[in-house]
DNA sequence: ATTTGCCTATCTACCAGAAGGTAGGTAATT
DNA sequence: AATTACCTACCTTCTGGTAGATAGGCAAAT
């Protein structure tokens, strides 16, 4: 892997971990075993750091909403919520979760940045739950753009508090989600 | 008020504002007009002041807590809520939720108590809800714990959330969580 | 085939300011 | 006399950031 995809990588290992405002070009620099000044040689300030970091992953999210394009609305559900599990595998908490904690911090670019990744998920869910609803195969009674947005805001703060509270509370929510779906 | 309390309540309203890592001390004593070693004084470590503010929401939690304590579980359910409205309105986030983010920079003490704040904002919700199960005031299929995580991830992490999506968003949320409880 | 010159990716060395924190002093209050 | 609530002055470390050097690779011009 190229040095410019290590620190995008490690930065946003960083942000999952301990914030836009925890971690330091030394802490990544240290880590590849570079100086400070190559980090700056890619992204001149930390907000392009971040913006490169926003976009990654934003690449990222359109190869998940492509590679289940055509199945149905169940498993791009669990595709979606798989993208968490891995996160919380991890002892993470989610980087829209970690940078939206911190958004009065980010500049105006980083910011633009977070809500077109935002905006994504909340399309992404709310076109896979539109979709279950006609199909039938999920059931609920509100409207999808709102069952998205509660969706959403559970497994990114369960991302958050399940780390204080019992193990096992970040499964149950999981699998409640997708048992209330049911028809 | 006094300086003490006034620090606590700066630094308070700092976290939810910009989050632990994301004000300093500096920024508390120029709003205050005293210097930075003045804060030391009362607070030996930033440490020493995270745990003292987490201390202070605690207070005003269990305030909250008592001061609905015979009233129905709407009314119960209607108060906690009206926390995380107040501070919508202030356009900030809740501290749990700001300081759950950057866990994993904050010592030992400040996780601890941080833990205590969280278990008993849970174990609060839980109760409220067992209790409009029982009284018929509300009405849903699973665990009260269960329901209660399910809220307060909603509540928590739409303050994060809906600074970047639409406005309105919020107020959605809330009434959702309120209408779906009718029986 | 060799020189010239530019591009890439790193380095060394440095900077100003901010961070959290300490030591010791002082003036007023109890 | 002791305590309280500040202050001045200072320290060390870290922060994001800059300037300029270097060494290798490639590629066109001589």
């Amino acid at each position: 892997m190229s040095t410019k995809s290590e620190i995008i990588r490690l930065g946003d290992a960083f942000i999952k971990e301990k914030g836009f405002n925890g971690f330091s070009f030394s802490d990544i620099s240290k880590k590849l075993g570079i100086k400070n000044a190559s980090i700056h040689y890619y992204f001149p300030t930390k907000s392009d750091l971040g913006v490169a970091i926003i976009n990654d992953e934003l690449d990222r999210l359109h190869n998940a909403i492509n590679e289940v394009n055509d199945k149905d609305p169940d498993e791009q559900l669990r595709k979606f919520l798989s993208i968490y599990i891995s996160i919380k595998d991890q002892n993470n908490i989610c980087i829209v979760g970690s940078l939206a904690s911190d958004l009065s911090t980010l500049d105006e670019y980083m910011a633009a940045h977070l809500k077109i990744l935002v905006t994504t998920i909340l399309n992404w869910v709310t076109a896979i739950l539109q979709n279950g609803l006609n199909k039938g195969t999920f059931k609920f009674e509100i409207a999808p753009r709102t069952k998205a947005l509660l969706i959403i805001t559970n497994m990114l703060a369960s991302l958050q508090l399940t780390r204080l509270t019992a193990p096992e509370d970040f499964e149950t929510i999981h699998n409640t989600i997708l048992k209330e779906l049911k028809p």
